[in-house]
DNA sequence: ATATTATGCAAAT
DNA sequence: TTTGCCTAATATT
């Protein structure tokens, strides 16, 4: 269950220990057999992510595009090189499901396993797939697969640029002009804010963890309407988001809560406090103890303090 | 052990 | 507006 920061190391994750390789594809479950058809035998580029959605890239212009939905999952495993180079480290991390198989390390080297024999693969190889695996990637070192996603296509460069063309900016590439286009997003509609940070096109990667945490540190009502804020309040969103997302890509899990902005917890290191208002309607608030409401809105529960935004 | 829930989105109705 | 995805953490029995 990923926002835009998972999908960001995810990205890191396949340009790290796969990029410049030729990858075996396939789709154990049978799914996706034709697309994996498209893309089996070719050099991986690169990995790229833009909001929730990942690319990768091969060497012959065709892309596998992965949006991992509610509850996708990659998993991967391999020998010690692989290992090496992975970027998304065992124990796994608390709160994603970017699992790195424990089994890996006994599989390589035991010679003669499922994939042994196969033309790339020189360490004993992937296991068999358990459950229903979408696209399995193999290197000649280690293997990743998929689970669960919503979207797994193998898709060409315009229609990449056609999906990247209906999103918002990302807060996790932060590019020049991107804060400007964010407010003016922001801005430009009568929708609650609440429901615009949730909003792809207007801004890419939140989600519904990121939307009421960042809506909490900037103290701002998740119902006030875009067209009322004013662009400094805008903007300062857009630093605050730049700032949690950040932090989430080099924690790998969502914590919203340093000690800097919360003088009376422990960093948001034990459970439990991780998060301001995040799954907290009932509970005190951290910061003024008015009690913490939560709303279905858009068919997702917001959370927020009615005391501290408003 | 079993049931519920969910960090999301698109397709079907 | 409802359903599918068919995982995996958390809650409940």
């Amino acid at each position: 269950m990923p926002e835009g920061h998972s999908i960001h190391r995810l990205a890191r994750q396949f340009q790290d220990v796969f990029a410049g390789q030729v990858l075996e594809v396939s789709s154990p479950q049978g799914r996706f057999t034709a697309g994996a058809a498209l893309l089996d035998c070719h050099e991986l580029l690169e990995a790229t992510a833009h909001g929730k959605q990942l690319f990768l890239r091969f060497d012959h212009g065709v892309l596998l595009h992965v949006h991992l939905g509610l509850y996708g999952a990659w998993s991967f495993g391999g020998d010690e090189s692989f290992r090496g180079a992975s970027s998304i480290g065992a124990p796994r991390r608390i709160g994603e499901r970017e699992t790195f198989s424990q089994e890996a390390e006994q599989d390589a080297g035991l010679g003669a396993g499922p994939g042994a024999g196969s033309p790339i693969s020189s360490y004993a190889g992937p296991p068999e797939p358990v459950g229903a695996v979408r696209v399995r990637l193999v290197s000649a070192n280690g293997w990743a697969d998929l689970r669960g996603a919503t979207t797994c296509a193998a898709i060409t460069e315009a229609e990449a640029a056609a999906v990247l063309g209906l999103l918002g900016p990302d807060p996790l590439h932060n590019r020049p002009g991107d804060r400007e286009e964010f407010i003016r997003r922001l801005l430009r509609r009568k929708t609650a804010v609440g429901l615009l940070l949730m909003d792809q096109s207007v801004v890419a990667g939140i989600g519904n963890i990121y939307r009421a945490e960042v809506l909490f540190r900037r103290r701002v009502d998740p119902w006030t309407p875009g067209s009322s804020l004013n662009a400094e309040t805008a903007g300062r969103l857009w630093d605050d988001t730049v700032a949690a997302m950040s932090d989430g890509v080099r924690d790998g899990r969502i914590v919203t809560t340093p000690s800097a902005l919360w003088s009376g917890g422990t960093a948001g290191a034990l459970d439990g406090e991780a998060h301001f208002v995040y799954k907290r309607q009932g509970q005190p608030c951290r910061r003024c103890g008015e009690v913490v409401g939560m709303a279905e809105i858009g068919a997702r529960k917001l959370y927020w303090c009615p005391g501290c935004q408003n």
